[in-house]
DNA sequence: ATGAGTGCAAATAGTTTGCAAGCTG
DNA sequence: CAGCTTGCAAACTATTTGCACTCAT
């Protein structure tokens, strides 16, 4: 089991959620994971009978407000998480036919929020996926 | 009509798009509202029996093609679509609690672009959406 | 006239909820 | 042992599709 993952379930029990085989092979899938995957996606990538797909939803709902994970979305409205700790906020750009990803560093967070604490916002997060089509696929 | 309506209206017919009574009283909804629509909420905007909201689905579907409306996405997912503004791309804050908006102007669709061709990318295209708590909600 | 566009009904995809039973701390 | 978690079924929301009919060009 990876770092991530250690430190992952540290935090979750931080918060006072339970660890179950359950969570840790969802953390498990998300880890292995080399682009953000949504709840269906994660729920496969799991080996056979770990959990139902609901639970999966739950967790990565709960993993998320424990912010062990980030949430994106994708051009068509999914919803997609990847495990935060140790990546750091980063984005993904995604081909729009295969699928592919690579991970972009690039981000305003910052500027962001300094912008919308001008308008008096609070709580300030964004969610940005960005889209082409990759060799293969032009 | 607005300025706005009217240059739609004139890119569809340039696209070979048909120009209805349902399709005018979409862009007449969008061009009023004053912040990014979904489909359920422009629907709701039009005057009574103006279309069906499958239409309103399909329409927004055939303007996002045509290039004369801007997609976004909601935190949770949903599709949100808005005229482009005088073809300004631009992005909104929005208030997590009481959905009010503003619109940032800021965007790094340049430098992403210039990253995905790094990654031979082609057709790059991106979403934002930055979310927080507005003064009132806070 | 002819094919794009529309309405209505019904199907999907993605996600959420209710509730009883199971397991973690 | 209390109550967070899970599984299963069912509900829901947002969106899409099939088909016959209508209308813009």
């Amino acid at each position: 089991m990876g770092d991530m993952v250690m430190h992952s379930i540290e935090t979750l029990r931080a918060k006072g959620l339970r660890v179950t085989e359950q969570r840790r092979a969802i953390l498990e899938a998300l880890a292995n994971a080399d682009s953000p995957k949504s709840a269906e996606e994660t729920f496969s990538a799991l080996p056979a009978d770990s959990c139902d797909l609901v639970t999966a939803y739950r967790c990565l709902e709960q993993f998320e407000k424990a912010g062990v994970v980030e949430r994106g979305v994708r051009e068509n409205g999914t919803k997609v998480y990847c495990l935060g700790h140790g990546h750091g906020h980063h984005h993904h750009l995604t081909c729009r036919k295969c699928g592919s990803t690579e991970r972009i560093d690039l981000c305003m967070g910052d500027e962001l929020e300094k912008v919308a604490e001008g308008f008096g916002y609070t709580e300030v997060s964004h969610v940005m996926e960005v889209f082409g089509l990759c060799p293969s696929c032009t």
